[in-house]
DNA sequence: AATATAATAATGTCTGATATTTACCTCAAC
DNA sequence: GTTGAGGTAAATATCAGACATTATTATATT
């Protein structure tokens, strides 16, 4: 049972959104666990000064990520992280909000990228469009605008999530590309993880910058093999536990 | 702009997400355009024979999935399909309902599964539980009982989609068990689209049994390969123009 | 002609009452 | 003692109507 000492908190007046986000933070950051019951909506209604429409509202959002459960007569309960819907842009939102992000999801999401990130790198050299590379470029230039400046350090980690997603985009496949999604989170954690010494920050530029090439010069092979080292770099940073799942059994990477 | 004759129908009295259902389909099924303009609330109540308030709790649904943008003054307006939420669990069922199901979803939904199914089977093989690989028997003892009998074929379709969703689920990692999603859509264009031949089915059956089969026997590599199996006999049974896209460059897949 | 202003039309929100579902408790019957 | 029917309480779901906000469009005004 959730207690009302835990309640989250919110500006006054708040609207529905910034209601969401207060109270799928509480949940994501494991303060409401699996099966804690959600206060009620009346008390949900007066902690934060709002009407009960907004609460529902909020409530409703939560509910349709996979974070809670509703059902009359019986209440709200939080769900299981298995049952979280984690490619929905909320969750990509307020996961990447987080101070300390989920362990288990950063690994899990990291994993992930690690397998795919490779191929879809190759389907981008083969369709990128040079609207596409613009965009990459683009991103690009805006990492190494903001790389060395700790003021822009979140103008950095928009690029840097800019560059990614629009590799994804690039693939011209639609599922792919709803991959792009949980970028944000993944590389939010990373930043924060890594230690921002300069020869690391300039070697990951031009790790990107060969992937920006290879893109252009449509070689699918080289695509894959210098995003391979991208996360290979990113996974040093990030000081991950337990090996890297292996996309082709054989093939090690160097960092 | 979405005239009043193309409205959907629904049963009197409908609940909200019977209401979801039917206005998704006519978005889904290409009715109502990238840009057409839905109708007003209050045009849709009178329609439907609804209060307000589940109009808007269904029209809150279609916006979740990114199916309509809703501004307040304008109104309501179709999303491309490019910002369509796919990997929603409402867009799984409302597109594995479509009799005539998007021709570029079905492809592009297949070439993701093409690359990575192979991969998510080795990752079951190296994961799964004994919980896991008695889900996966399970479902493929149920896709052996109803694979003959054509009354069954929705019993068959849900054995299907188990089967696989459960060697997604074996993965034991959160982002690729929430492609398993994807599936049903996936399943069911197949299921329309094949010609129910009895020697087909019977191979297609025999290629499932060994993706079982090497799970269980943890073996990785074998999985891969009899995913690619079952994915080639799919690919031709779907009739898929166009290359298949490689996972890995150089391996061939020989249906 | 350009700009400010008002009217209009749509979605968004609030309020209070009511309906429905679920859990739990009580009490009788076997 | 267990089972079943019924009743009560508590929570979410729904309804109806008024009002607020926003974006567009028409209309004056300079």
């Amino acid at each position: 049972m959730s207690d009302r000492q835990s309640l989250p908190h919110a500006p006054a007046n708040a609207d529905a959104a910034t209601l969401a986000a207060a109270l799928a933070h509480t949940i994501l950051s494991g303060r409401w666990a699996c099966g804690d019951t959600v206060p009620r909506e009346l008390d949900l209604c007066e902690h934060f000064g709002v009407s009960r429409n907004r609460i529902r509202n909020a409530l409703a959002t939560l509910s349709a990520c996979g974070l809670i459960e509703r059902t009359a007569g019986r209440g709200t309960v939080v769900c299981d992280i298995s049952e979280w819907h984690l490619l929905d842009p909320n969750m990509s939102l307020w996961l990447s909000r987080l101070e300390t992000p989920h362990p288990r999801l950063v690994n899990e999401v990291f994993a992930f990228r690690l397998a795919a990130e490779p191929y879809v790198s190759e389907l981008a050299a083969r369709a990128a469009t040079a609207l596409d590379l613009a965009q990459i470029e683009s991103a690009f230039n805006g990492m190494c605008d903001t790389a060395h400046d700790p003021a822009q350090r979140s103008a950095h980690i928009d690029h840097d999530v800019a560059f990614h997603d629009a590799i994804y985009r690039a693939s011209h496949n639609l599922v792919w590309r709803q991959m792009g999604i949980l970028l944000r989170p993944s590389i939010v954690a990373l930043i924060q993880r890594s230690h921002h010494r300069v020869d690391r920050l300039d070697d990951s530029l031009e790790r990107h910058r060969r992937v920006l090439e290879a893109i252009r010069m449509r070689q699918p092979d080289a695509a894959r093999e210098a995003t391979e080292h991208v996360l290979a770099r990113t996974a040093t940073d990030l000081e991950l536990s337990g090996r890297p799942p292996e996309l082709r059994p054989g093939v090690n990477i160097t960092p």
